[in-house]
DNA sequence: CGGATATATTTTAGGTTTAAAAGAAACGAG
DNA sequence: CTCGTTTCTTTTAAACCTAAAATATATCCG
């Protein structure tokens, strides 16, 4: 409110901060190991899952994306050889992804990397700060927009 | 260090939450005026710099993005009427960019609409908390990424 | 059983982004 | 003044993302 533009100077300082990271580390996964922060997040999730793996549909669900882009996300993984996509034997309308030994094999060396390049970038953020971090940011409400748009209407 | 991934969490945290956020000024610019934020994004750029306009390579250093990618999102508010494209006259290499007397107004009306809404999600977060936040978030160091990678090599 | 409805996923069309190649104009050395 | 280089921008090809249409399978009800 009479808050003078400051909720915008955080936003813009936090949209900054976010992607310019998240495009360094995109970058480093590329050419370190030829796949993007997209396709290390599905290996993560399947990851997580073994050894049953997902549904597509529970896929999306935890990458938080649309149907449409767990298809194809997936599909250079299918090519590549690190995730399988099988048929649910009791339903033929679902598929199932799951890692293969090899996506197993590289998502291991992924995470490593991607630990240490993060602990590097959060290297002068204390622990204590980590925690402040989080709390702080779990105070931002995105679905209040929704809100507000209603209201205006 | 011993941190134990809390920085990986934090980092999942940072992500999602402006990834949210994000997606939901954009939806709500879309559904509300047609455009989206990266467009939001040209306008603004081309507001700070009136009268005068930017050339193309000023445009892209400002929104940090890709040469072709300034290309392609003025494109549609080239076509829409509300950025103009001229070549300057003392060097037929440069295009500049500025926008015309629709394109100030439709800025206008979107700003306002965007400083509510970014003003809504972070009604939770007091004068203090934001200026601890953004204080945090200058701790965070993407560059390290590259230091780190190089090291490796 | 068979058609309507519901569910799960893929396809399609379009927007955003990048890196790399191509194009166009200016500059500089001979 | 002309050739070669540099600078500025656009084009191209490919990846990622979404919403909406299409497809395929399952279920329900008469």
């Amino acid at each position: 409110m009479s808050d003078d533009r400051e909720a915008v100077r955080a936003w813009l300082t936090l949209l900054a901060t976010s992607q310019g990271l998240k495009k360094a580390v995109d970058t480093a996964f590329r050419s370190g190991y030829g796949h993007s922060i997209a396709r290390f997040d599905v290996l993560s999730a399947l990851d997580r899952a073994r050894p049953g793996g997902l549904r597509a549909g529970a896929l999306t669900e935890r990458l938080m994306v649309s149907d449409g882009n767990t298809t194809q996300v997936t599909a250079p993984l299918i090519r590549d050889g690190l995730v399988k996509r099988a048929v649910d034997p009791d339903d033929g309308r679902v598929a199932i992804f799951t890692m293969t030994k090899k996506g197993e094999r590289v998502f291991a060396e992924m995470a490593v990397a991607h630990r240490r390049w993060i602990e590097d970038a959060f290297a002068g953020v204390s622990p204590a700060q980590l925690k402040s971090l989080r709390r702080l940011l779990a105070l931002i409400s995105p679905t209040d927009i929704a809100r507000s748009r209603k209201d205006a209407a």
